[in-house]
RNA sequence: GGUCUAGUAGCUCAGCUGGAUAGAGCAACGGCCUUCUAAGCCGUAGGUCACAGGUUCGAAUCCUGUCUAGAUCACCA
């Protein structure tokens, strides 16, 4: 909050009660709508040190403030709260000071920190839908953040490309794929290689209906059909490195990576370093049986090996399958240790549904029997699900939201909104294709990004998003309000020189929007702190609501006083910049023209 | 059954490390474009903050219990 106010009010409680006020926390605010004054002081935890009532504690602090300190131009007392209304040259300077700041100022817990952050972890046998994109907005949105805060920041992307899954779409592209390929159907990589997986299971459950009629129980059936027989001798042959397989398997998941590098393209998302399970797998299978022979874990006469965690209050969990075969467990095993090993970071942090919480807690655990220090570096950054009207999206039920579907839809959506309202008519296509798709991705990437990650939400695929009220385009277009203001100056031959004078008259709106602006870097930290990115969507949605009252109430380029006028022009351009800062941290663009 | 999340306006969400009168947007209704971009601004209406206790000067916020919803506890990933 308010450093000052701060040092000022512990200055006054060690001056006035000889309070010790090293550790105390002093509660200020930002003074209620409605109430006189820039800052609350919530004075009854300071009753203790004063013996006296709330009303003369605060009587007594503002007394001292005021005389002692010139920033403090008046303050006011409602019971417990002291209220504190700074002077006008103390809000221009700090209008000024953000006027010269470039660097963000953070916290000393965050600086020179190394974090290591795994997001997106697809598979390769579906292509990526609407939980995926939460995901993928979610771990670039929060990477933009602390690297702002000043945190180095590795991005780095698990790519789960190993294990019966893609045996089974290898295995219905053998069957009916007739040596077709993506290109020559036309068809995007990893849309082409999930449609194959879908017609597997579409012949498989036939199988097992077959089964079922012939006189088989369900789990017989299901584990006997020949299709499922026919994926696990592949899954075999692929674990042996049967050359065979592995061009089928190497061809079909580049396929995937195209289409992958598709969509991330198109949603702006990049990696610093690209995991791949088949490259780690077997280093876990290696940890788990040292761990084994160290008596960290234990086997089961099936020879099975298992951790048991039921002292710390949890189950058995199985690190390597009785024939030998590795599970997720093994490989996130692997995967860890390598990249301690490769960055040797301060927080490995993982975006990953909560659906895996207890996955992640167990990671922990194990990474712990090896490594106490390690373990307690790993981050399991849990988001909540994003579900439909009807509840969760199913692939069987073709409920699923395609990432690439949702994107077009957007852009189209802000194309016909663009035509209707925008000002974009007489730019060359180029440039308005370009914005179109910034705006689209806007509407989208806000829309989701400002829900807190913990909790689950709502997509309502028949209600499009929004484009009006608190969304990304209004807060891009107020963006580009302001740019056009500014373009009109400069026409005008309006100059601005940079600086606000302190003698100008200023009204209430102008001092709540400069008391606004230097709120950022709290709001950033608190951002890179929490991993929430919503703080700074709601944080810039508050700005540009303030800013657009402002707009609408005082003109710009019709004040005759000059010293408001370079005010205005200030205030302006300063939340312009703060939009686009704040904005870039969600990975938002924001246009110049819309 | 155990564990973990969550429940705030018709809908989608803020607010939650306790502070003053619980906020936005959408949807509904009514105003404001010959005036710097109306994707905007102003107004009306909409609430037992799931429920019940407790903690205290003060509780949507903390604690306990209950109800509801979701997740999880696999030789799936």
């Amino acid at each position: 909050m308010e450093k000052n106010i701060n040092k000022y009010i512990k200055e006054a409680l060690s001056t006035l009660y000889s309070t010790d006020t090293t550790n105390l926390v002093i509660p200020v605010e930002v003074t209620r709508e409605g109430i006189e004054g820039d800052f609350t002081v919530v004075v009854y935890s300071f009753t203790k040190f004063s013996k006296k009532s709330p009303e003369y504690t605060a009587k007594d602090l503002g007394v001292f403030i005021k005389s002692k300190f010139e920033d403090i131009a008046s303050y006011n007392i409602i019971k417990g709260f002291l209220n504190i209304r700074m002077s006008p040259e103390y809000w221009i300077s700090r209008l000024n000071q953000i006027s010269l700041e470039t660097k963000v100022l953070s916290d000393d817990s965050l600086l020179n920190h190394t974090m290591l952050i795994e997001f997106s972890s697809p598979n390769t046998n579906k292509p990526l839908h609407l939980g995926h994109i939460r995901n993928n907005l979610l771990g670039d949105s929060i990477s933009r953040i602390c690297a702002a805060a000043g945190i180095k920041v590795i991005r780095v992307n698990l790519i789960n490309d190993r294990g019966i899954h893609i045996c089974k779409s290898m295995l219905s592209w053998m069957k009916w794929g007739k040596n077709k390929t993506p290109k020559e159907k036309g068809v995007k990589g990893d849309k082409f290689v999930g449609d194959f997986y879908v017609l597997f299971e579409k012949n498989y459950k036939i199988q097992v209906a077959e089964l079922i009629n012939s006189g088989k129980t369900e789990e017989e059936a299901k584990t006997e059909a020949p299709l499922v027989l026919e994926a696990r001798e592949l899954l075999k042959k692929w674990e042996d490195g049967d050359p065979k397989v592995l061009k089928i398997w190497n061809m079909m998941n580049s396929w995937v990576y195209e289409g992958f590098e598709e969509t991330y393209k198109s949603l702006g998302i990049y990696f610093d370093k690209v995991y791949y399970e088949s490259q780690t797998y077997l280093l876990g299978k290696d940890i788990v049986l040292k761990g084994l022979s160290e008596g960290k874990f234990v086997k089961d006469p099936d020879s099975s090996i298992w951790i048991d965690l039921t002292d710390v209050g949890m189950d058995r969990k199985i690190l390597l399958r009785s024939d030998g075969t590795t599970v997720y467990m093994t490989q996130d095993i692997g995967t860890a240790m390598q990249r301690f090993d490769d960055f040797d970071p301060d927080k490995m942090v993982y975006v990953v549904g909560n659906e895996q919480d207890y996955h992640f807690k167990v990671l922990k655990n194990i990474i712990a029997c090896f490594n106490l220090e390690r373990a307690q570096k790993i981050e399991h950054l849990s988001y909540g699900m994003v579900e439909l009207p009807e509840g969760k999206m199913k692939s069987r039920e073709g409920t699923v939201v395609d990432a690439d579907d949702l994107i077009d839809e957007m852009i189209e959506t802000a194309a016909k909104i663009s035509e209707e309202n925008g000002k974009i008519h007489e730019l060359p296509d180029d440039e308005k294709h370009r914005i179109i798709k910034i705006i689209a991705l806007g509407a989208l990437k806000y829309y989701i990004l400002k829900v807190d990650p913990k909790k689950q939400m709502v997509f309502n695929p028949n209600e499009s998003i929004d484009f009006n009220g608190n969304t990304g385009p209004f807060i891009q277009y107020t963006h580009a309000r302001i740019c056009s203001v500014l373009r009109n100056a400069e026409k005008m031959k309006i100059k601005f020189n940079g600086k606000v004078s302190a003698e100008t008259n200023m009204v209430d709106q102008e001092i709540e929007l400069i008391a606004y602006l230097t709120r950022y870097n709290d709001s950033l930290v608190e951002a890179a702190k929490q991993y929430d990115p919503g703080i700074i969507a709601n944080y810039v949605y508050g700005l540009v609501k303030e800013y657009n009252q402002y707009y609408h109430e005082y003109s710009i380029l019709k004040e005759t006083d000059s010293k408001i006028m370079q005010l205005r022009l200030s205030l302006s351009k300063n939340v312009a910049q703060v939009i686009k800062n704040a904005m870039d941290l969600l990975g938002i663009e924001v246009p110049e023209v819309m």
